[in-house]
RNA sequence: GGUCUGAUGGCCGAGUGGCUAGGCAGAGGUCUGCAAAACCUCGUACAGCGGUUCGAAUCCGCUUCAGACCUCCA
């Protein structure tokens, strides 16, 4: 297998990829909360690790990609008075939690399909795993490292920290935390404020509730990443991913649970991307500054000037490395957008090409690029680089200024599919919609024939007329050395 | 306040101790009957101030600014 090296969050390095188990890798990635619509945020982990998912997939590797659906579990405002997060919206909107936690969960899975995101291989749901999240609380109370409190279990991070190192993924001590961690208004159940619920008490009101050795209640919000994964991947798998800013608690509040239950941290490598910012700042929920999926591919908001294709938004994100931000711009849109065209144009050309006797340029050179970008860390913006410097050389050829053997362009023609398609997982849109192009083909080609035989003629009047006619409808006529080309606008 | 990250040309974004990605926008040119498309050339960017070095935008220090996390967040 080759040599590959992923970012470790845990080490703050570099690392070399080695999965526990050779030819295998487990990947589990935290997935959405389905109480909204998914927005431009969500499509950065989703495309990040669809990518990671894909190209562990094409060096050879047989991946078990587990994304969890969270419909059940976060808390509003603070863990003590909150109240589940898909209950408030069904109360708002009086409906079944499992009716919204369904709906929102089908909205994302249509985004995804848009973005030619890949459907993980396991997608477990939280509330279907209420009974391995209570033997989990279960194995960390037997551990000794959580304690029962009012109907209510919490962790205790202090003996933890004790035996372990409680903050070794965030960079933070738990002194740290003690100072800066704000007391909670009202009476807790929890010792120290830095405790956290594994599994919580319902009150009367709350909806989502679930019979326990304890109470009546649900577990805490770092519950489900833990039993799940641990369910399907096993007690250790190689790598953990999701968003930076879950970086903690959640993740560190994951690895405590894990090591607390098993005696080792479960995940072995910790993929964060970063963030989408909008004007310099996150998008987010929270501050109500983000912008859904549908928003984008509709332009239905204030603040677009036009909609966005899905492969507008993929390539996008593609264009920057995943632990960089990525600031949202109309005018970056813009530009991410005449980007892939002209990289699908360079596709289509390429597929037209006549093989000549020598070839001009090494062809290898290409594959070597996007091979080397993809094996340091998901370098995709070099992949994308690589590919418009071959965009360049394919016009070039098109033009007659290179020239490729057929052999050498069989594999040119490899090197790109397996890149741009297979891995970068991007999609031809005009030439998907542009289905009837078959069909008015020959009625197109008998045009251009006519028109051939007026240049020839010199009739400019009726040559003109047959282009020009052609660009209304939205055919767009281009003059090659030796003939004519055409495509749909 | 604490922890961490970042500051790259008009915009988005890679990268890196010397060979100075890429895209978009802009300027000029080539090709063309005219166009379109394409191709060629160009801006000579790395927050500021010190230091290390033969050489730094890249390493170190300080300063300024921005952001993330510390509460649910992709």
């Amino acid at each position: 297998m080759e040599k590959i090296v992923l970012y470790n969050t845990l080490s703050r390095r570099k690392e070399s990829f080695e999965p526990i188990n050779p030819e295998h890798v487990g990947m589990y990635v935290c997935g959405p909360t389905v109480y909204g619509d998914p927005h431009l945020g969500h499509a950065r982990p989703a495309v990040t690790f669809d990518l990671l998912f894909r190209y562990l997939q094409s060096l050879g590797y047989k991946v078990r990609y587990v994304r969890n659906i969270t419909d059940v579990g976060h808390l509003e405002h603070d863990a003590d008075e909150g109240e589940d997060k898909i209950a408030k919206k069904a109360r708002l909107e009086q409906l079944e939690p499992m009716e919204i936690a369904h709906y929102y969960t089908e909205r994302y899975h249509a985004a995804m399909r848009e973005l030619n995101v890949l459907s993980p291989s396991i997608e477990p749901h939280a509330s279907g795993h209420i009974i391995e999240q209570i033997e989990m609380v279960k194995r960390i109370l037997d551990a000794g490292y959580a304690y029962e409190s009012n109907g209510s279990i919490y962790f205790d991070v202090e003996r933890y920290n004790h035996d372990h190192n409680y903050g070794r993924l965030s960079g933070r001590n738990l002194d740290d935390i003690v100072t800066n961690t704000r007391e909670l208004d009202g009476q807790s159940d929890k010792r120290h404020s830095y405790d956290f619920a594994l599994w919580k008490r319902a009150s009367a009101e709350h909806i989502m509730r679930w019979p326990s050795p304890w109470s009546d209640g649900f577990p805490g919000w770092h519950m489900e990443c833990s039993a799940m994964s641990t369910k399907y991947l096993g007690e250790q798998f190689d790598i953990h991913g999701g968003g930076m800013d879950l970086m903690f608690p959640h993740h560190e509040c994951e690895i405590a649970q894990s090591t607390a239950a098993l005696g080792k941290d479960s995940a072995r490598y910790w993929v964060h991307n970063n963030m989408i910012t909008i004007n310099g700042q996150k998008m987010g929920k929270s501050l109500g500054n983000f912008i859904t999926l549908e928003q984008l591919f509709t332009g239905k908001h204030d603040i677009l000037v036009q909609p966005f294709t899905p492969m507008t938004i993929r390539f996008f994100v593609l264009q920057a490395h995943y632990r960089s931000t990525l600031d949202f711009s109309n005018e970056a849109l813009q530009a991410a957008e005449k980007g892939l065209d002209r990289l699908m144009k360079g596709i289509e050309t390429l597929s037209k090409l006549a093989p000549k006797e020598k070839s001009t340029v090494d062809v290898e050179d290409l594959e070597r690029r996007c091979k080397e970008a993809m094996a340091d860390d998901l370098n995709s913006p070099m992949v994308i680089s690589a590919l418009f410097d071959w965009v360049r050389i394919i016009n070039q050829a098109a033009e007659g200024q290179q020239s490729f053997t057929a052999e050498d362009l069989e594999r040119l023609k490899e090197i790109v599919n397996r890149y741009v398609f297979d891995i970068l997982g991007l999609r031809n849109e005009k030439a998907a919609e542009a289905g009837g192009k078959d069909m008015v083909s020959p009625l197109v080609e008998m045009l251009l024939q006519m028109r051939m035989t007026a240049k020839a003629n010199k009739d400019w009047a009726t040559s003109d007329k047959i282009r020009d006619e052609l660009t209304a409808i939205g055919i767009r006529v281009k003059d090659r050395e030796d003939g004519y080309d055409w495509e749909l606008e």
